[in-house]
DNA sequence: CTAGGGTTAG
């Protein structure tokens, strides 16, 4: 008798794949392809079945297949099974590249869309112009000029720096990047320009503060005979909003009735802050009642807009209304409601706000909140409190913060904090010569004359002679 | 053989 096999050489039982027919009824006859029925996919069950059947009946190893597989899988939201599917193709193509890139661009890792490409590089796979339009896209949501800049020499070397897409892309990554000389060129260098070349370039001016710069771009497009579209003009009433343009505002919003371009959330949005932040309240009502549709935003832009022109208790009562209406506020929801606050002296609803934020509102205090408070606690006489409030704060103080301290502090005559905070705030900003106007102010009141004059050997030795700072003292004394 | 762009609030 044999003596018994060790149990390794025993043979692994076989495996069995438990497939489950997609209709009870009937096994479905061959399908002609298998791309047809990824499209139907929805959900990731139906996606593992059509895989399985796949690889039983060899059919992934056909590339147009497979790669409609993978576009369902991305589609369905699941970045993992699409990336395991990937990997397991021998020679993927250009296109299985591309939806990768695609679904990562849009994912929280868009970095992986760079590595992607790369990858498509080494294995002497052939990037398009689709490919570039996802990796910028990438780019985009990364933020870094180099990433930009890399993707750009590709693009070069590629020859596809004419595909209006990729140029578009382009202008919207460096843009958004924050260079906008940049963007300018490839902006410039284009010779035929789409509509959304147009818009991605003004609207990166816009967003990156040079609202003049936007709107001169606006009355170039359209000098050139380029019609504007609702997204286009979306981003010219931002820019008229922030360098109160009104006039080409109401302008743009006649022609948006004469056009008929739909006043969506967004377009009506832009058009309630434009009018809100200029004080054109009744406007601004009259626009805000006339929404279908509104969100976040539309409530933030009227409530903050009523509260840097004083009317915080209008303010107050449209965040009640916008809690009834259950959208959820957000934190410059919350900086609109402690701002209307401050300039209402409303000391208890502020204070109940700011330390229930987290748990009531799940928003963090950032540094404009916290710089609300300090406002507040200062304005109603708190000034030690605001100062401890500053000191254990989880992130650096900034020069505004101080400088709301400071004031406070001039107000009720707290000396001591403020020349603690007017330290602090030079410590910052060395050059701000701001502080010693505001201090000397305070003793000048104060008819503390010895410590004007103390001040000016202090500024003496910073070598601060002919400052505005130093000229305003020369006249207190 | 298949796919792609731009917008609002501090």
């Amino acid at each position: 008798m044999p003596p018994p096999k060790p149990h390794f050489f025993k043979k692994p039982p076989p495996t069995v794949h438990h497939l489950r027919p997609l209709t009870t009824t009937r096994p479905p006859p061959p399908p002609p392809h298998f791309s047809h029925l990824a499209d139907k996919c929805k959900t990731i069950h139906q996606l593992t079945q059509l895989h399985a059947q796949m690889i039983t009946t060899s059919r992934i190893h056909d590339n147009f297949a497979a790669s409609r597989l993978l576009s369902s899988s991305t589609f369905s939201g699941n970045l993992n099974y699409a990336s395991k599917l990937f990997q397991t193709i021998q020679k993927p193509n250009s296109f299985m590249y591309n939806t990768l890139i695609r679904a990562h661009a849009c994912s929280f890792n868009p970095k992986k869309s760079l590595g992607l490409l790369m990858d498509m590089l080494m294995c002497f796979v052939m990037p398009g112009k689709h490919t570039f339009t996802f990796v910028l896209k990438a780019c985009a949501s990364l933020r870094v000029v180099w990433n930009c800049m890399q993707v750009h020499t590709h693009v070069v070397k590629f020859g596809l720096g004419f595909d209006l897409h990729v140029v578009n892309g382009l202008v919207r990554a460096y843009s958004v990047s924050g260079c906008l000389v940049d963007a300018r060129k490839v902006f410039d260098e284009c010779s035929v320009r789409s509509l959304s070349i147009w818009t991605s370039m003004i609207c990166g001016y816009a967003q990156n503060g040079d609202s003049c710069e936007a709107i001169w771009l606006f009355d170039e497009m359209v000098g050139g005979g380029v019609e504007a579209s609702g997204v286009t003009l979306a981003s010219v009433l931002s820019a008229c909003a922030n360098s109160g343009c009104v006039d080409l505002g109401e302008e743009i919003r006649l022609y948006m009735e004469e056009k008929g371009i739909e006043l969506n959330v967004i377009l009506g949005t832009a058009l309630v802050h434009m009018y809100a932040r200029h004080g054109a309240i009744a406007e601004a009502k009259t626009c805000f009642d006339g929404m279908r549709e509104k969100n976040v935003a539309t409530w933030n832009a009227m409530i903050c807009g009523l509260a840097i022109h004083g009317h915080a208790k209008e303010a107050l009562g449209f965040f009640e209304n916008l809690k009834d209406e259950q959208v959820k506020p957000n934190e410059i929801t919350l900086v609109g409601v402690l701002s209307a606050c401050c300039h209402a002296g409303l000391y208890d609803y502020g204070y109940k706000i700011f330390y229930s934020m987290r748990k009531i509102y799940g928003v963090e205090p950032t540094i404009e909140h916290y710089g609300c408070m300090v406002d507040l606690l200062g304005r109603s006489g708190r000034v030690k409190e605001a100062e401890k409030l500053i000191r254990s704060m989880e992130m650096k103080a900034d020069v505004v913060i101080w400088g709301a301290l400071l004031s406070a502090c001039t107000r009720h005559g707290d000396y001591e904090i403020a020349e603690r905070a007017a330290k602090e705030i030079l410590k910052l900003d060395p050059q701000n010569h701001g502080v010693f106007v505001v201090l000397s102010n305070m003793y000048a009141e104060a008819d503390r004359w010895k410590d004007v004059l103390k001040l000016r050997k202090v500024m003496k030795m910073g070598n601060l002679f002919k400052t505005p700072g130093w000229s305003y003292i020369e006249n207190a004394t």
